[in-house]
DNA sequence: TCTGGGGTCCTAGGACCC
DNA sequence: TCTGGGGTCCTAGGACCC
């Protein structure tokens, strides 16, 4: 049978997290900020209105914050990985197939489901909301582009009430002609303008747009874009995410470091969450890079660079991650810079049952599995930063900001939410 | 003062081989 | 002295997504 695709979307998703467990917040503008309280990257519909942007500086809408006394709160990423988990779970008994997109997105194919998807789709929004708290949209639709189309319908439109099923192929039209060409999905603000150029502005001109053309210009992905609004499946659903490829872990500093020794413990510090991440997915990593560089900003002094080590042998041990890592760094230092950011990078990632050993391997791998499973199990019983690498310093005062978090609620213990 | 983080896929071009 | 053509693999960079 052919495959009817929901997009489920969770409305402003971090910032209705937020609200979940604070209810005071009801009907107020709330923003959450990126790390180091950067930028706004959620902001719930009051937000919104007031003409706060996504992604801006927050530094740069201060004044609206303050003038309209908006809710604001530094990213909680426990909290929000965990209802993520909970609203999955929940769409995960309203359809034989899923395929969780991103932290707040899922792709269920309704084929089969009911007679009336409309409905059905209406009460999965509802049964969302009573398990969880949480607010969706729903975009029904012959194909994922079209899914999205429609979910953007759902929330655009006050008849629609969050859900839209994009039925009548030949309603689309209409409806096609009235998106932007930018808000179609897989083509980003680049390709938009040069779709422009050619004349192309709303989804329903890229729709007939001749496939040859689009081929010589934008390659194959063009075309899968262009049949997908046709109503052409090209993308199916995705039920077993595929193996990681790479795994990175950077963060901007908090204050701006100068010396090696802080810079080698922040990449050691990153080492030793990848290498976390790692284990987590079973994976080891034959390949290491560390990056750093100072503010994209500061015109006068950039300098961003990078280091690639093969690794002798594969690996997720994190001393050994660190000890090159922290060797990366040696090359990459240089007095006088003011470093902003950094990172570590692991690729060419594979299996960890199915790695090939080296014959002439210095470490005793089955011994180091044991000592890292041990120490995973052990850290997540103590509190955050109990236990850590040497390595990664004391004081830290690198460390990103989260000045305005909010607790923890559902992952934590201590941080559990009181009711007075 | 203050501008996020983590991914994927595609393509073009170079290296290398026969 | 003459100096082809085709294939594969790898990598860097670009574009996209949330």
């Amino acid at each position: 049978m052919k495959e009817i695709f929901a997009l489920v979307d969770c409305n402003n998703f971090y910032a209705s997290c937020e609200r979940v467990f604070n209810p005071r917040l009801e009907g107020r503008a709330v923003v959450v900020l990126s790390n180091n309280d950067g930028c706004v990257v959620a902001r719930s519909n009051e937000a919104k209105a007031l003409g706060i942007g996504m992604g801006v500086p927050a530094f740069k809408v201060k004044g609206i914050i303050e003038k309209n006394d908006v809710e604001v709160f530094s990213s909680n990423y426990a909290l929000y990985a965990d209802m993520s988990h909970r609203v999955m779970r929940t769409l995960s008994t309203s359809t034989p197939a899923m395929e969780i997109y991103s932290i707040d997105e899922a792709f269920l194919n309704l084929a089969g489901c009911a007679d009336n998807l409309t409905d059905y789709g209406r009460k999965i929004q509802a049964t969302v909301k009573k398990w969880t708290g949480m607010p969706v949209s729903i975009g029904i639709a012959p194909t994922k582009t079209l899914a999205k189309i429609a979910n953007r319908i759902a929330k655009g439109t006050p008849q629609a009430d969050g859900v839209f099923y994009l039925k009548d192929l030949s309603d689309i039209d209409n409806l096609l002609d009235k998106i932007a060409v930018v808000d179609v999905w897989g083509v980003g603000h680049r390709n938009a303008r040069k779709l422009k150029r050619a004349g192309i502005k709303t989804a329903l001109t890229l729709k007939n747009v001749d496939i040859e053309w689009i081929r010589s210009k934008f390659g194959v992905t063009g075309v899968k874009t262009v049949y997908e609004l046709r109503g052409i499946c090209c993308y199916r659903l995705e039920e077993n995410p595929p193996a990681k490829k790479s795994i990175t872990v950077s963060r901007s500093f908090g204050k701006a470091v100068e010396s090696i020794d802080e810079l080698q413990e922040a990449i050691a510090t990153y080492a030793v969450r990848a290498g976390e991440k790692l284990r987590r997915e079973n994976l080891v990593a034959n390949v290491l890079t560390v990056f750093v560089r100072t503010s994209y900003f500061d015109k006068q002094k950039r300098y961003f660079n990078s280091e690639t080590i093969k690794l002798p042998s594969p690996t997720n041990y994190t001393p050994e991650l660190i000890s090159y890592a922290i060797r990366a760094v040696e090359q990459l230092y240089r007095k006088g810079c003011s470093f902003k950011k950094a990172g570590v990078l692991l690729s060419s990632l594979e299996l960890q049952n199915k790695m090939q050993l080296t014959l002439f391997d210095e470490i005793d791998r089955r011994k180091t599995q044991r000592l890292m499973q041990a120490v995973d199990t052990i850290k997540a019983k103590l509190p955050e930063g109990n236990l850590r690498w040497a390595a990664e310093g004391l004081e830290q005062s690198w460390r990103t900001h989260f000045k305005r978090r909010s607790h923890r609620y559902t992952t934590r213990w201590d941080e559990l939410l009181v009711v007075a």
